[in-house]
DNA sequence: CGATTCCTTTTACAAATGTTAAATAATCAC
DNA sequence: GTGATTATTTAACATTTGTAAAAGGAATCG
């Protein structure tokens, strides 16, 4: 749990009590690489935490696996606009490498708030965050070449090296083909 | 203040002191269309809740005019990315058409969350919603062709009657001219 | 190790969108 | 109202990206 009290500390410092109170919310799971941690239709009730392995999240449109999300070490994993809005999600989260993840009962913690303002604020900042850095998302998406946008992947050492370039093409927005004619043009 | 303290009714009721301090922090303007109510470059401050009017969010790529989001009546807006992180936004606030808007000091706000934690979590469930709105947003623009996402929009006749179509067009992605040919095909 | 499967690249062609410029149409300011 | 400005459409052509099919590489499983 230390990674994850470490990640906490960077938003909003939490007290002891706070921190005992969080860890009876959370639990330890290990994932196998290919494994799919929940499924399209269920409903968003736990935020993932990456102590050790990759995941992303993806969803079908029209028939093909488009990839929304990569998660890497240190960092939370979470179907937000299921867990916001209560609403099965179309979205499932798949691991990539084997993992190691503290899983956090979404609604447990919820719970929490009342007693503890300090936890209530703390994910506040967390999903604030992750709130700026969607709308940072959308401005790449839709004002950037895809070019551009494979560019500045390249500053993502993880992502490049790590993924399987299908799914960084759908991340991206392209097809597998137009993303391996941009790399070619690099050569 | 009527009409805002119905919206954060519908989000999270407030307490008769609750109220008070909230009005508090805020005052009543009135804009005229075409005004730039925040310009680019400027650190966003203010929450700005719309009586009557209607505003865009807009900012520069290369030279180009680009729309990123439009407001109306009964609605907030608010350059997230700034208010949240603190920067200087790149991105500015016009008057599309006369409006009397309802602006709330953000500083003096966030003083009123220690006090008062159901305001702290008024405004976590109201960002929470946009949140959710972006990663719509995100997903439409990514993955929907531009044809099916101005059908989309026609579900919002305001967005369509009361906005001038080149703002449409780079809110949609697109230029002004491969929206006049999508319209065309419609005829 | 060999066979199978999955991943990535390449090619040829089709479709969508961008660019530039010009013609209309609508709106605004005096 | 009238002239000037701004908004929208149309046309022709260029560029980007998609689609489908095939082939070469890499990874995986028994």
């Amino acid at each position: 749990m230390n990674e994850l009290f470490a990640y906490f500390d960077q938003f909003y410092p939490q007290t002891p009590e706070a921190k005992l109170a969080l860890a009876g919310v959370c639990n330890v799971i290990f994932l196998k690489k290919g494994e799919i941690l929940q499924p399209i239709g269920h409903t968003c009730k736990t935020i993932y935490f990456i102590k050790s392995g990759v995941a992303r999240i993806y969803y079908y449109k029209d028939g093909t696996d488009i990839t929304e999300y990569f998660a890497f070490e240190n960092n939370l994993i979470v179907r937000v606009e299921s867990l916001f809005t209560g609403m099965p999600s179309k979205k499932a989260i798949q691991i990539l490498e084997d993992a190691e993840m503290v899983a956090i009962q979404a609604t447990s913690l919820f719970e929490l708030y009342d007693t503890f303002p300090r936890i209530e604020r703390l994910f506040r900042l967390i999903f604030e965050a992750a709130h700026v850095e969607t709308i940072h998302r959308m401005e790449s998406i839709q004002f950037h070449t895809a070019e551009e946008r494979y560019q500045a992947l390249l500053l993502h050492p993880d992502i490049i090296q790590r993924i399987p370039l299908k799914h960084i093409a759908s991340y991206l927005g392209i097809t597998q083909v137009s993303l391996s004619r941009i790399r070619a043009l690099r050569r």
